[in-house]
DNA sequence: TCTCCTGTCGAAAGCGCTTTACATGTGTAA
DNA sequence: TTACACATGTAAAGCGCTTTCGACAGGAGA
């Protein structure tokens, strides 16, 4: 390994002159020429782990998300979250590690991003009640669809998407709406449901006890579940908002199977807009999370705390908006 | 921050002990006691730069992935392949780094990556030419979907999958088959168009230089371009099938829009088995590549190169078997 | 009793870098 | 000429860890 001592033997400077070149600090423009030379011509690579060591700076942010669900890396919203982090923070130089589980145990997981001396940690996931618990030296953090106690946190604005799907339903003329509804246990299940409520009241329209059913969580096989127990009513509802595409999706699927049609029997509204949701038949009327946009604020925001300490610990939550997008899965209703 | 001369005065011995006892070499196990208890107490986490310093050892390994694409890490393809690779590799305790994208130039990716001291390399990447190239020292790496002139590398037995879908193709009585190629600079596209005219030849079938078009990089605006000049033909295809889910998709959509039915009209079969594939109208049969098995093989190969470095240039290729996923696309010729 | 071996432990060097504090040399002003 | 300021370069310490090598104690064997 070609190191800093060699570049100082062959350009004839000391290693801190070297060093101080490396770093654009100051030194003659002959000096810098004469170890860039160097440099090149013996193919030297700075090393990263000294480096850090030196300045206990790492150029690493650390990613955590939730394992649970059993996409990992390939979950359709946490990876294009993840994509529009990683953009942004690419700019300014930092990589991403992406640690091993470790048994599920946050306090593992934690430990282990200490160990590994990164400059900031990302956390991106939707249930769960433990936290990132900080020991006595606490990493800049940032807490991805999910406000939590921690400062800073980045997530869709749940309520207005919720608003925003029944005002649609109800312009289209539907009262008899349900909502399949995401566990009731993580921040958007119980938001998305809230603002349902919310926006049912607000037109003057009651929600049924029975017009509410718990989808778990977001799986295609919970909106299953769900959409056979709204089936199955004797009333059963004109329009259903389900608090996730995957979860319309199979709603849309159990509607066909019983017979019926989507939209013309039924509306069917989502959440998500996953890339799922424009292919299927009919086409999916869903609420957009901006993926991308999320994550970089994300990026934002750990940026700033990165490199601003003192204030670390302010509380910033950022909301960022979601629209409808209009397809073919609801119609007027007759 | 706490380290390991706090452990050594806290338990009364040496920094080399402690040293010892964290890594279970031999001590006494009175010392390894009490060195585990100051740990606890003083809620000590070892620095990884510093043991990478010090051992040469990273624990970590480089992701290389295509760019170009524009999915990123929210690619379909190599998020599940990656997903696979994480899995294994994780096991063993290896992190993953994921290396800013430097310009798009692969020889700076290499150079960062030696900067950061990884232990291995896993380049996913479906085409280009232009390799990782070594410098004097060099890093075990492994190669998807992709064979190269750098040894090791695992990939899809792409001329299988083409024989498989041309048997089921013809075992259904269709004789006039058109090919949407993948791009003929990715080695995919190359075999998988090779494995066809094998194929057909095999079945005595020729292959007509008008019922092979180019669908590009495997997108959906490649498959529609392509299906409609096939379309365009007045010696239209009985069946077609595409080096890529994406492009089957767009390949069906053109044949609806056109006022033809699949699988009535035209039978489409594709490559990858994306999870779209399955959601769409009508469920598209395709080849299957195991992703995972994709990933966890190269976490293997490489994962055996680092713990091997002698045999390290030993060429190893891996060939991953695929398989035929029948669904709706494909109907017997009437 | 003395010698030799074995098992534990510690001193110190070293991994490759940054940074502080100081030395040196040059030019300028008095 | 002397004095001083400034620009440039360097020696050395230190970041937190591993590892070699030697010291030492205690037990076994003669």
């Amino acid at each position: 390994m070609v190191t800093i001592y060699d570049i100082a033997k062959h350009s004839g400077y000391s290693i801190a002159t070297v060093s101080k070149a490396l770093n654009n600090k100051n030194v003659s423009e002959k000096a810098r020429l004469k170890i860039m030379d160097a440099v090149d011509e013996l193919h030297y690579t700075p090393n990263s782990s000294a480096r850090t060591l030196a300045t206990n700076k790492s150029w690493m942010i650390g990613i955590v998300f939730d394992e649970n669900l059993g996409f990992g890396l390939a979950h359709p919203f946490f990876s294009q979250v993840i994509e529009g982090f990683k953009k942004h923070v690419e700019l300014y130089n930092y990589d991403l590690l992406f640690v091993s589980r470790h048994m599920g145990l946050q306090q593992e997981t934690y430990k282990h991003l200490l160990h590994r001396g990164v400059d900031g940690i990302a956390v991106i996931q939707s249930f769960g009640d433990d936290e990132l618990r900080k020991s006595n030296i606490s990493i800049p953090s940032v807490y991805i669809d999910r406000p939590t106690n921690e400062p800073g946190s980045v997530y869709s604005d749940n309520r207005s998407g919720s608003r925003l799907a029944v005002n649609h339903l109800v312009e289209n003329g539907h009262t008899k709406i349900a909502h399949i509804m995401g566990d009731q246990t993580t921040y958007a299940g119980i938001e998305r449901a809230a603002g349902f409520k919310d926006a049912m009241k607000a037109h003057g329209l009651d929600v049924r006890k029975d017009y509410l059913v718990d989808g778990g969580y977001y799986s295609q096989a919970g909106g299953r579940e769900a959409m056979i127990r709204l089936l199955a009513l004797d009333d059963k509802p004109t329009a259903v908002y389900a608090a996730g595409d995957e979860m319309a999706i199979a709603a849309i699927r159990v509607i066909k199977e019983s017979g019926l049609r989507v939209p013309e029997d039924i509306s069917v509204i989502g959440f998500d807009d996953i890339k799922l949701a424009q292919h299927i038949d009919p086409p999916l009327t869903t609420v957009r999370q901006d993926k991308e946009l999320i994550g970089q604020q994300a990026a934002i925001m750990l940026l700033e705390k990165i490199n601003n300490k003192e204030d670390m610990d302010k509380d910033v939550k950022k909301m960022v908006p979601v629209s409808l997008v209009k397809r073919q899965s609801v119609q007027r209703l007759a």
